[in-house]
DNA sequence: TCTGGGGTCCTAGGACCC
DNA sequence: TCTGGGGTCCTAGGACCC
């Protein structure tokens, strides 16, 4: 019988916030998404001032002000490095590990003995080599797993480590589980679920399993299924390759004008392409986007979208954002207000294995776009992302470029942004 | 004034081929 | 009057995750 630990970071981005700044240990704090939209991240004390996940920052600043909130946009160099330490950690630890988001690892521990206090002691290392607070779920399925998880970071009686294997009812956490708070179960399906009179976990493993797969598809009757203890979803240790890249982003103001919008999209379409290059990929397709902001039905919407397909798969930036831009062509509609554009690549196949074809330029051409690429990338590398652009992409000043106003240091990645003790 | 970004998977339906 | 069938590939849309 297998054995999963879901190991998850408690709060993760506010954890890593409060890393450096022993003086916010107790008080309230919230990470802020990019252009400092709403929140993404909440400490115990802002969850307790309600709050919610997703919040519009705006309509909280009041709250932020009058609660001494400490507001961080968000700082992904901090945060991923913050990561990487963590599940160093895990891996030096535990035998198997699949590394399932930024925060959080799936680890078997099917052959281990005394799974729960080897988890106590790992849930303490971790804490004691990175700072940051975990919780762990134990379960025969990755589904449960991820339940006893929610349980361990709830019930501060468990003391971070819930064993749902060892519990003689099972069903009870079932039955205390609402619909919407399992895995794999969105809205969408939570509001289909609750019209059918189901309010629970348990009222979900009640349900003919052939109804859900009509209902719910395959990845229903999974769910389904590991809540029941069946095992379906293995621990994935290799990730699997890549089949998009995509950058995206909200415009700090809106865009009316073509040229600016070209702009965006050329930095969108560079920047994507320093991704797949990367990750050692190329791209047969690139797909435009360009959306009007969808909390405004005052003004005209409009959601254009347009995929142009390369002639061969390439990774060549200019390749790229030339592609891109024939794209806009079609997706961009004069006298629209838009307020947020990206470009994504698609059919990525590995370049190391490129096809000859017919199309393709000459070697010594290949060899000189190689060689142009590689210092591209270098010098942006060293001397930061937007030291070499192309021409045609967006100088860092436009007035549309996202807002971040209360970014942190770059206290681990940065040597300029290392934290100073004993001023 | 102000509501994120980056991914995955599944299915249905159309195009196309033989 | 009557107009095949089966397979594959691609795409768009929907749903979900962190």
């Amino acid at each position: 019988m297998p054995l999963f630990a879901l190991v998850d970071c408690n709060n993760f981005y506010a954890s890593c916030e409060r890393l450096f700044r022993p003086g916010l240990k107790g008080r309230p704090v919230v990470v802020l998404s990019n252009n400092d939209g709403c929140v993404i991240a909440r400490s115990n004390e802002a969850k307790a001032l309600g709050i919610p996940m997703g919040a519009p920052a705006f309509q909280w600043e009041h709250v932020f002000r009058r609660q001494g909130v400490a507001v961080f946009s968000s700082n992904y160099a901090l945060y991923g490095d913050l990561s990487a330490r963590v599940m160093r950690v895990l891996e030096e630890a535990a035998p198997a590990v699949e590394v399932y988001s930024i925060d959080e690892a799936f680890l078997d521990l099917s052959g281990v003995q005394e799974p729960e206090s080897f988890c106590r002691e790992l849930r303490q290392r971790v804490t004691r080599h990175t700072g940051i607070p975990v919780s762990v779920g134990l379960a025969r399925t990755k589904t449960l797993a991820k339940l006893a998880n929610r349980h361990a970071k709830k019930q501060p009686t468990t003391g971070g480590v819930f064993d749902l294997a060892a519990l003689p009812d099972p069903e009870a956490l079932l039955a205390a589980t609402e619909i919407g708070d399992v895995w794999g179960i969105g809205p969408r399906h939570a509001k289909r679920l609750a019209a059918r009179g189901v309010a629970t976990a348990l009222d979900f493993i009640r349900l003919p399993r052939d109804w859900v797969r009509k209902a719910m598809t395959v990845v229903g009757m999974q769910i389904h299924m590991e809540l029941c203890g069946i095992s379906c979803l293995s621990l994935e240790q290799a990730p699997p390759p890549r089949r998009s890249v995509l950058c995206s982003r909200s415009f700090g103001q809106l865009i009316r004008d073509r040229e600016h919008l070209r702009e965006a999209v050329c930095s969108f379409a560079a920047r994507a392409a320093e991704k797949l290059r990367a990750g050692g990929l190329d791209a047969q397709a690139v797909q435009v986007f360009a959306l009007t902001p969808r909390h405004r039905e005052e003004l005209p919407q409009h959601q254009g979208q347009a995929t142009v397909t390369l002639p061969c798969p390439t990774d060549h930036s200019p390749d790229i954002v030339t592609a891109a831009l024939r794209g806009l062509e079609q997706a961009f509609c004069e006298g629209f207000a838009y307020q947020k554009a990206g470009v994504q690549l698609l059919g990525l196949t590995p370049s190391a294995s490129r096809q000859a074809s017919l199309l393709d330029l000459p070697p010594e051409q290949r060899q000189r776009r190689r060689a142009l690429m590689d210092v591209l990338d270098l010098v942006n590398r060293r001397h930061g992302r937007h030291a070499l652009r192309l021409a045609l992409a967006a100088a860092p000043e436009r007035p549309w470029h996202m807002r971040q106003h209360r970014r942190s240091p770059r206290y681990t990645t940065s040597w300029d942004d290392l934290p100073r003790v004993g001023e």
